[in-house]
DNA sequence: ATCCTACTGCACCAGAAGTGCAGTTTTGCC
DNA sequence: GGCAAAACTGCACTTCTGGTGCAGTAGGAT
């Protein structure tokens, strides 16, 4: 089970992601896939033994990547400014600047891929993609109430509503952006998020300075 | 080209359209729409040339609901509420509480089902879907540079970012919810979007009173 | 009576997902 | 170097789906 052979499987997820991140998972096809990888059918089924089991390891893969993505930035953030409040504003604004970084735009998260879902895939695959956000409300919650127990909240909101707000920002700036075709929506709405954090928890005081 | 006869064709979209919010659009076949409304394959392809003027069809008849739509609860809300702001937020409470009201949550967006691609469509369709897009900002910017003309914003944010703002929570509400099997989400969000375009408008005094 | 709309029925094609099996190359290990 | 397992190739075959083509028909409007 212990991979030491990371080549061809790996080629083939990349090509695969691609495709489905592009296209959507059903217009993406094995056998386009094989070819642009140079492989035979069988080839690609001693891989994954159907495209549902394609499916998982693309979304596992996927998911990794992400969290280590927003370890990352807000592991960052958190060396630059030891306050919650300001670790997170500033983690915000790092995840902003990157994606409005992207060449070509946000190519498209897997989760709201899969969830838009195409062909139905199995119990396994499902429920993969709702645990992914239910990870990303636990990391943002968390770091939510450790700015609430610091800076009350100036409107009476529930943090875990705020939690999912940072993903439903991502996943609603990605459908905008590829929809219109124009990637900042995706920086925008996350700087119009981190407006909103910043208005709820900072002091009154402090919002006549410049906004940064 | 001026439809007298509805049922056939209205039946054969209604059966689509639920086949496509539920599976998405390549998962949902022909063979199956037509088996369900008791048709023959070519009694479907008089109606639609392909697979893809059906796409065309059902997104035109969802975007010209979803205006209605719009056009009704803002209309309402406005009649409440003679005062821009106040109005913009019943609406956002009166769309939020149509949300919550979903027996089994929002079906999904087709414009988010559509730019997920899936096979991807003719030019017309992603011009549709794109256009979609474009005409909620207007919807929404025309709202706010009426709120913005009477209370100035306490953050300095683009109208028109702020504007996408709704479709992005919208879109952003509807993955998330459907992801976890959580039909509520929608609704909180559109609620903490509420919150946001209170602490941005609202004058100072009037928040310490009670939300809502 | 006849034309148009709205179909049915049948035959057929290509592409995609898979299955099965036999055989071959590559590799890692002793 | 030898051997087994891993990583494939090639071929044949099945089913489902999208799509085409053609011939025919029931029922209402002119």
């Amino acid at each position: 089970m212990a991979q030491t052979k990371p080549s061809t499987r790996e080629r083939l997820l990349d090509i695969a992601e691609a495709g489905v991140l592009a296209k959507g998972f059903g217009a993406t096809s094995i056998e386009e896939i094989i070819s642009e990888a140079g492989i035979s059918k069988n080839g690609f089924f001693y891989h994954f033994r159907d495209k549902n089991e394609l499916a998982r390891a693309l979304l596992q893969r996927y998911l990794d990547t992400e969290e280590a993505l927003l370890d990352d930035i807000f592991g960052r953030a958190r060396e630059l400014h030891g306050d919650p409040l300001h670790s997170f504003l500033i983690g915000l604004k790092l995840l902003s600047e990157m994606m409005a970084d992207l060449p070509n735009g946000h190519p498209g998260c897997l989760v709201a891929t899969f969830t838009y879902s195409e062909r139905m895939f199995d119990r396994d695959v499902r429920e993969l993609n709702r645990n992914a956000v239910l990870i990303w409300r636990a990391r943002f919650l968390k770091m939510l109430e450790e700015i609430a127990a610091t800076y009350p909240p100036r409107d009476d909101v529930d943090l875990r509503s705020l939690a999912d707000m940072i993903s439903n920002t991502v996943e609603g700036g990605i459908v905008l952006s590829k929809a219109v075709g124009q990637p900042q929506i995706l920086a925008e709405q996350l700087l119009l998020l981190r407006s909103y954090v910043r208005l709820l928890f900072e002091p009154v005081q402090t919002q006549v300075a410049p906004a940064n």
